[in-house]
DNA sequence: CGTTGTTAACTGGTATGGCAGTATGGTAGC
DNA sequence: GCTACCATACTGCCATACCAGTTAACAACG
C-alpha cells in the first residue's frame, strides 16, 4: 500500500468505535498528520483499523460538520484546506466572548484565581522555549481557565468546539511564534484583572487574541497549499481597540 | 399506533434523506412538536416516513451533536429537555459577538444598511401584534443583516449553529413577548449605530439581548417538565452595562 | 400479597451487500 | 498525434441483518 502512517493509536472494542474513530481523524487533522485535498475513503479507513466502513461514515459526518473534511457525494472525502475566512470568523468570537469574560473577571478579582493564573504564567515561562507543544497546552489551560474563574466554563467548551480549523494554525505554526511574547501578554492581562481594570483587561485580551493575527501571514506563504485563497488580507474591518472594538 | 403527528412533511428520495430526516425533526423539537423526554426511536421514525434507519441514525448523531437530543447507547434517545445553562450561555456569546458588531457599523456607519434596516423596523412594527410567528421570523433577519452589514454574514451562521436551545425558549413564548418593546429596541439600535454612537450602539444591543432573560422566569413556571432544574438563578453574574459588559 | 428470577421485546451499534453516480484510463476513430 | 468515447473501478449513500446490552413485563416462588 502506498500509504504510510494511516494508523495512530489502536481501536479498543469496547467503547463505542465511531467516537474513536472520529477522535483519532480529529487528531490527525489538526495536528496536520493528515494533509489538506487528502483524499480519504471510508473503505481506505475501516481497511486499516479493522472495523466496518458504518463507523468510519459516522465518523464522517461528525468531522463534517466541524469544517474538517468535505464530503461529496458519489465524489470522495477530503481534508478541507485551513479557511482563513473560517479562522478569521472564529477568532473574532473568542476575542469578543473572552474579552467581555476579562472584564468580568477585572469587575470583581479572585485572590485566588489571580494567584492561580500568576502561578501558571511561571509555569509557562519555564517552558516557554522548550517543547513547543507543552506551551501549546499551557496556553489552552490558561484561557480555560480565565473562563472558569468568570463562571463560564460551559462557554469555553462550547467555543471550542469552533476552534479546530485555529488549531491547525496553531500547529503549523509549532516552533514559529514568540512563547515570550505571549506570556508577557499573559502576565498582563492577569495584571490589569488584579488591578480590577476593567478597560485594562479587556484591551490587553483583545491584544493578544489579534497576535495570532500578525504571524498568520508568513505561515500562510510558508505553507502553500495548507490555506484557502483569499481575496486580500484576513481582516476585513479593523476597529480601534480604544472602542474596545474586534477586527 | 398511538402516536399522532409523527409525521411532518414527507421526504424527496431526490435529495440525501439523512439530512431531510435531520433538518425536519429539528424543527419539531425547535417548535416544541416533539416535548422534552419524548422517547423516540430509530426504527420508529423510520417506519413512520417509510425510510430505513441508517439515515435517522445519522440524523440523530446530528441532532445529539447540537444538544437536541441525548443518545443513550442501548437504552433509548429522547428529547432533551431545555438546559437553562445552555441558553444563558449561547446568550452571553451572543451578546458579546453582536456587540462588537454593533459597534463596528457605529464606527462607519452606512446609509444603505441603514436605510434597509430602518424598513424593516417599519416593517416589525406593522406585524408586531399579528402574527408572532412572522415577527420571530423578522427578528431574526434584523440581526442576520446587522452581521452581514458589519461583513460578518459568517459569524451570524456559526452562531446560529449554537442557537437552538435559545430558540425552544422563543417559540415556548410565541404570543407572550411585547413585540412592539422589541421593535423600539431595535429602533434604538439603528439609530446609534446611524449617529455613530459606538457605546450607545453597543449598550442598546447588550440591553435589548438581556430581554430575553427578563421573561424567562415566567416562561419557565408556564412550562414544566420543559427546562432542566437549575441552581438558584439563570444569571450567575451579571455585569455593569456601562463597562460594556456581559452577565 | 410481595419478592425475585427469567424471558421476551425493545434499544442503539456494527457488519455487509447492493445501488446510482462520478472520476479515470485506455481505446477506437479521426 | 489528437479527440471523443466507453468500460471499469472507485466513491458515498441506503437497506438489511445480526449483535450485545437494557428494560420491563410476567410467572414462579416464598
Amino acid at each position: 500500500m502506498a500509504d504510510a502512517g494511516l494508523d495512530l493509536g489502536r481501536i479498543d472494542p469496547a467503547v463505542p468505535i465511531a467516537r474513536q474513530v472520529c477522535r483519532i481523524l480529529r487528531e490527525r487533522i489538526i495536528h496536520n498528520d493528515l494533509v489538506p485535498d487528502r483524499k480519504i475513503s471510508e473503505s481506505e479507513i475501516a481497511a486499516a483499523y479493522g472495523i466496518s466502513r458504518q463507523p468510519v461514515r459516522e465518523a464522517f459526518i461528525r468531522l463534517a460538520a466541524e469544517g474538517l473534511v468535505a464530503i461529496l457525494p458519489q465524489r470522495g472525502t477530503r481534508i478541507r484546506r485551513i479557511d482563513l475566512t473560517a479562522v478569521a470568523e472564529v477568532r473574532f468570537i473568542r476575542e469578543a466572548v473572552e474579552a467581555d469574560i476579562a472584564r468580568l473577571l477585572a469587575q470583581a478579582p479572585d485572590p485566588a484565581g489571580i494567584a492561580e493564573l500568576e502561578r501558571q504564567i511561571e509555569l509557562q515561562h519555564r517552558i516557554a522555549e522548550e517543547d513547543p507543544l507543552d506551551f501549546i497546552r499551557a496556553d489552552e489551560t490558561f484561557h480555560r481557565t480565565l473562563a472558569e474563574l468568570g463562571g463560564k466554563a460551559g462557554i469555553w467548551a462550547r467555543v471550542q468546539s469552533l476552534k479546530a480549523q485555529m488549531d491547525r494554525v496553531r500547529f503549523l505554526s509549532l516552533g514559529q511564534f514568540k512563547a515570550d511574547k505571549l506570556v508577557d501578554q499573559h502576565a498582563a492581562i492577569v495584571a490589569a484583572i488584579a488591578a480590577g481594570d476593567t478597560r485594562g483587561a479587556e484591551t490587553a485580551l483583545r491584544l493578544h487574541l489579534r497576535e495570532v493575527l500578525s504571524d498568520l501571514p508568513q505561515i500562510v506563504h510558508a505553507n502553500p497549499g495548507f490555506f484557502n485563497a483569499v481575496p486580500d488580507g484576513v481582516e476585513d474591518r479593523i476597529v480601534t481597540i480604544e472602542g474596545g472594538g474586534n477586527p
